[in-house]
DNA sequence: ATGACGATTTACT
DNA sequence: GTAAATCGTCATA
């Protein structure tokens, strides 16, 4: 399948929220192991007018400087302690938005991911649907982490994303963000988009 | 130097 | 449904 280009990812955040369902995420490990999955559900983050982005007001640190980058790079962040979630940035640079990838359905190594995500607690045997139906579930499944800040998803080898099937507009099921509730009137705002009835949405 | 806080997940009552 | 886990980051001093 054809990698997608710069040009894919120059677009407001909303509509790169939309375009990004059925798209494939690839991840290539150290080792070439390759792992992949359909993106099917996002969260748009509008920049420095919205509560809920780590940009806003303006704000500008170490942690979002990719944020700020050009468009069709990675912005991966460390969060609660002990989890990482990954977003595509969109437009820029100087415009810090970009959609939040919160699940993945799996398409190849899932035997590799599965043994990802049983890092901690007993050694049941995760379903499929429990493999990257969150955005810190996915990152874990994938093995992102800092190292993958900033990577370029264009012209980068280790993160990038694959042309999928196109979406039909009435299969996506709009809702608030989750988990922005400190955001006052943004917390309600309909930025996060599934692809409807899928059953790898978180 | 210190303190409060997460764009979450998991286990447990 | 509620709470713990767990620490980098940033604002304040």
């Amino acid at each position: 399948m054809p990698r997608l280009s710069r040009r894919f990812y120059l677009r407001d955040p909303v509509t790169l929220a939309r375009a990004l369902l059925g798209q494939a995420l690839v991840r290539v490990l150290d080792d070439g192991t390759r792992l992949a999955g359909r993106i099917v559900e996002t969260e748009a983050y509008l920049g420095e007018i919205d509560r809920a982005a780590h940009s806003y007001g303006g704000r500008r640190t170490a942690r979002n400087a990719a944020m700020w980058g050009p468009a069709g790079h990675a912005y991966v962040y460390f969060i609660y302690g002990l989890h990482h979630c990954m977003n595509v940035v969109a437009e820029g640079p100087g415009k810090p938005t970009a959609v939040l990838i919160r699940a993945l359905e799996p398409l190849e190594g899932l035997a590799r991911m599965r043994a990802h995500r049983a890092g901690r607690g007993p050694a049941r045997r995760l379903r499929d649907t429990d493999l990257c139906s969150g955005p810190a579930k996915l990152a874990q499944a994938l093995q992102l982490d800092r190292g993958l800040d900033g990577a370029d998803l264009v012209a980068g080898d280790a993160l990038f994303l694959e042309r999928g099937a196109r979406v039909a507009p009435g299969r996506i099921v709009v809702t608030p963000r989750i988990g922005v509730a400190y955001a006052g009137e943004w917390a309600d705002k309909p930025l996060r988009f599934c692809i409807g009835g899928n059953p790898h949405v978180s």
